[in-house]
Order: structure tokens, then sequence, then C-alpha cells
DNA sequence: TGATTTTCTTGATGCACCTCAAGTTTTTCA
DNA sequence: TGAAAAACTTGAGGTGCATCAAGAAAATCA
């Protein structure tokens, strides 16, 4: 599972990682010589809840999930992470062992950044603290909408707000017509979104016979934005 | 609303805060004079949802609640805040305004630690950084232990492990007989655990009369902890 | 390419929790 | 201390989504 260290190759990913563009590069040099390289078929368990921490992943390509198991073995997606995304960062600050389970959803490339790495890199650059708490703060953020997403918006809403959240359509206004990929398997995404297959296949195709969304296979088109947007508030 | 500001009493409320009690007294003193205190009376409203932070608060007494509003003006607790805690520092890190709102619940006296005497110290002193995504990676376990429970918990898991959570109980283990007081009304822990003040005052009635709580105002006794823990599982 | 597995859909039924409504108790404060 | 307000309880009825079940479509692979 973990190839040895092609320090080259691994630097030109890093470098290319929001976390570690600002940085010089014999440090990224440093760091890539951290990195262990995690080459991950689909269905490879990372870690397992419970298991203790020693660094962080960057995913370079691929998608996984983070998940938690209920007592009566039922399982709960709580985050879908893609190609250049990190996780596990948060664990590492702590001593304690990780709270969730991640598996692969496809074959990914994942690189491990060793937790001693990392410290030694917020003691020689301040800018690598800040971000660091920057992204912990935007993960932070999302948590709290997910809350406010469960606890107050319907089921139909969750899913409208996760068609919209899809390439950025939010903050996209007007009437335009857009065509988006689900993500993952809708079994996946209906996980996310706290709700069971039967109930998210139901939901899209009320949607869809209230012409707010087309569908094809894993293609979605949203003929007018601003519409699906009001729909269900 | 803002007092003056009185560095000597400032200094020392800070330098009993875990975020700052290793930190050398005449940087104490100097995040001190960049403090604002702010006693609050209860029902204050420190921040609506959308004002922009330049700080970050710590509680010195009293108690209050992080709050965000569905479209039809429901009101979901997110945080119940209390002495000691601080709020407020991932969107400080971020240009981003706040996601909630913050109310006191008692009259309660905060500090206002500003954003740039933040990033000041976070320049000079390494493991202050630390301590900040340290407390970053804790306040994310939290929601994440949350997301959790909202998915898979029933209202009466939730509701137990509230209260096992108080004081500590759960790792305190055995079938010791412990009395705890709730933290607020009870219309603010229900809303904290997602579910109505009628289902919170017919779920407290259910575990009385299974002889797994007693009940006397705010004072609740569990004679059994193990027993509690075990129900509803 | 066709057979097998996986994913997705659709229907019938159930239940955990909510909503609305009307007491009752506790707290607040003049 | 007593009146008004707020907090809590209890009941009846409703509903959003889950569960169970079985069939249809799509993806996988020999």
């Amino acid at each position: 599972m973990a190839d040895t260290n092609q320090p080259s190759k691994t630097q030109a990913i890093l470098s290319h990682s929001p976390l570690f563009r600002e940085i010089s590069p014999d440090e990224v040099e440093r760091i890539a010589r951290s990195c262990r390289e995690i080459h991950a078929p689909k269905g490879t368990i990372l870690f397992q809840k419970g298991d203790q921490p020693n660094g962080f992943y960057l995913v370079v390509f691929g998608q996984l999930k983070l998940t938690f198991l209920s007592q009566t073995g039922a399982e709960k997606i709580v985050e879908i992470i893609s190609a250049g995304q990190t996780f596990g960062e948060a664990v590492m600050f702590l001593e304690r062992p990780y709270p969730v389970y991640a598996q692969t959803l496809t074959d990914s490339l994942l690189l491990h950044v060793s937790k001693s790495a990392v410290f030694e890199e917020i003691e020689h650059n301040k800018s690598f603290a800040l971000k660091m708490l920057a992204g912990l703060s935007i993960r932070l953020h999302g948590l709290i909408h997910d809350v406010a997403a469960y606890s107050l918006d319907t089921a139909t809403q969750r899913l409208i707000g996760f068609l919209l959240s899809q390439e950025g359509l939010k903050s996209q206004s007007g009437h335009a017509s857009v065509t988006l990929k689900l993500p993952a398997g809708k079994a996946v995404i209906a996980s996310r979104l706290n709700i069971t297959p039967e109930t998210f296949s139901r939901m899209i195709h009320d949607l869809v016979s209230n012409g707010l969304i087309e569908i094809e296979g894993k293609d979605i088109t949203i003929p007018d934005i601003d519409l699906l947007r009001k729909f269900g508030s």
C-alpha cells in the first residue's frame, strides 16, 4: 500500500496544494521527504475509528468517505473527500484516536504528511500555522452548516442545497441552465445528506416532475437555478 | 456595554485561562491591553449572523447560546457556552461573517480579545499557535460528535448522552449514584439536543418512570450510571 | 455479449417525533 | 406576598421520513 518515497514527484504535488503553495522549495522538499505515498484501491480502509493518527492525508486523485457507525451497524457518511482535499488534520493536533472511519470510494492516490513535519513547519513558518488554522476553520464552518441543515431543513431542502453547492452554483445567480454530475453513487450522497436511498430517489423524481431538474444517469440539469433555490423554502 | 480597559484585572483573568496560561506575563499584559471587557445582561445579543468579527470572546462568568434561525424563524441552539469557554475563534481566521447568533442566557462578563493581538501572538509564540489549533480541533470533534448524534441516535439516546456528558460522567463508571444540575432551562437544552420541549419533558419522565433518573427541579439524580448508559442502545 | 451483481426505483406500511392546544407549576417582580 | 409572566407538562392528532419488500435498470465481468 505504501510506495517508497519519490521526493521529486511528491514535491510537485505538494507545491500545487493550497496548503504548501507559498512555501519555499527547500522547505517543501523537506516536507516531501517525510511523506508517504499511498496507492489505495477502491474499498481500502485507510484508518478505523479508534486508530491513532500520526499525520494528515492529502488526496491526489480519487475519492473517499469519512463515516461513523451506529451501535446497530448502520453507516453514516460525514464527508466525501475528493482530489485536492485534505483530512485528518484536526485529530492530529489532539492526542486522541480517530472518531471516524476512512475508506476509499474509488481507486485513489493519497499523500500522508507526517505529524512531525507539520509541527516543524509550524515552528519555522508563521504563515503555515495561519493556513492550518484557516483550514480547520473552514471545516468547522462546514460542520456548523451541516448541523444547521440537519436541524432546520427538510430532506428536500438538504438535497437542493447539495445540488446548488456542486460546482459553486450557490454564488451563481440568474436563470441560467447548468448541468452537473453527481460526484458519487446515489446511496453515498443520500447518506451524506442523512436520508435513505429510497427517500433520495423519491425526492429527485419529485424535483423532476416539478420541472426543477432533469436527470440522465449521473448528469443533472438545472434549467433555472433561482427557481430551484426558491423551491421548498 | 463595553467598559474601559482595566489591564490588571483583565490580565489576571487571561492568565488563568488555558489558552494563555503558559504565556509570559509581559505578553499577557500586551494582550490584555487589546481586550475589551463586556458586561452583558441576560438577553444581550453579542453579535448577529452576518456581523463581521474582529476577535474572539472568552466567557469570564455567565452563560450564552450560539444559535441559528430557519427561514421560518425557528431557532436552533448549536452550543451553550459557559464560564471559562471561548467562542468565535474559527470565524476570526476566515474573512467571513458570523454564521450564527450569540445571545446571553444569564448576566455575563465577557472578554473580547482582538484579532490583531491574536495574530501578533501567533507570530511571537509558536506554542500559542498550537494551542489555537488544538482548541479548534476540539471544537471540530465536538461538532463531529453532534453530527453523529443527530444522524444515528434517537432523541432519548441524545438526552442520555447529554446527561452523561455533564460533569464528565462518561468516563466515570460503576454503579455509583450521581446528582447533577441542568445547566440551563429545559427549552434551551431541548433545542441544543434538537428536540422540542414537549418531547424533552416526555422523555425525562420516561426515564423517571423507568427508574433510571430522579428529578427535582433542575437537579437530576442518576442512581446507576451504567444502567442509564445501557438504556436505549 | 450475455450472466451476475450492484444500484436504483416504486409501493405499502409504520413510527418517532412534531404540532397544536390547554392545563399546571414555577419564577419574576411590583 | 400576591399577581403576572414564564416555564413546564400532558394529551390528541398529524406527518415526514424510515423500513420492508420486490421489481427494474445499470454496471461489472467472465
